[in-house]
DNA sequence: TTTACTGCAAAACATTTGCAATGAG
DNA sequence: CTCATTGCAAATGTTTTGCAGTAAA
């Protein structure tokens, strides 16, 4: 947790209650957070914190690579904290539970393919939707 | 483009002057159109229609599977008629050209992937990004 | 004729920005 | 001290909705 810290004052901006407590709140939720729900928890901890700034440290940790923004199938965006490990995101149709899962063959062949191209990539977002286990139970599995 | 039509009919709506506008937009058109730009091109031919309608049809085109939406970087959505064989999107950040690309074993290892875990999947989005050849000449090669 | 669909204007969201006050370095 | 950052409120941009009128079936 320090060293994120570390890099944001390293990036040459100031390391501020607020930018530390968005971070905190992200590195402490395993779930996709949106601004909303990143805004109220930090309200419970810093009631004058504003939605503006909650944005704006969003925008900054993204910028240094600490944080990572998923369109989950909604129009809005959601939040994590930047994993060791790429994985990528499954929403069901149904519950909307989000799942997660790592596909380094998918990875490898993206990036080869666009390499090819002369394409140099530095993001990546693969998102599935459909119905997860349960929700699809009892369903014909034609189609 | 007449079965198109069709298919909107048997899906039990009705097939409106409105409706075969957005679609033909769609089909005329190589690109990733938004809402607006759909909305441009419709007034040029109906200048009654409204905006609303445009999203109406949209979301209805969607729904049939005639149409896909993909968030392409920015914050709102680009609209492109459903293709034969599944392709994704590269978008530049520094010219913001889209490159389509096909690849077939990405789709076919997320699939797999995906079918082992028990979700079923209906929809797949591959979203990189990074500098086109074009953009990233004369970078640096190193990240 | 019926009622799904449209256009309009207003509402609902999501996100960004201007600016005076504040606080990190 | 200094100026990057904040909180607030207002602006912007995207998408949705309510409703009376219109047109597809």
């Amino acid at each position: 947790m320090d060293e994120y810290m570390e890099q944001i004052r390293s990036s040459g901006r100031r390391l501020t209650r607020q930018r530390k407590l968005v971070l905190e709140i992200l590195n402490d939720s395993q779930e996709h957070l949106d601004a909303d729900m990143i805004y109220d928890r930090a309200k419970s901890v810093d009631p004058n914190i504003g939605l503006a700034t909650v944005y704006r440290s969003l925008a900054l940790l993204k910028e240094i690579g600490l944080v990572q923004e998923h369109r989950l199938g909604e129009n809005h965006g959601h939040f994590e904290k930047t994993q060791p490990t790429p994985h990528h995101h499954f929403t069901c149709l149904k519950c909307g539970r989000v799942i997660e899962f790592e596909a380094p063959q998918v990875i490898e062949a993206a990036y080869k393919l666009c390499e090819n191209e002369g394409l140099q990539v530095t993001e990546m977002h693969l998102h599935l939707s459909g119905y997860c286990s349960q929700c699809h139970e009892g369903k014909l599995n034609c189609e």
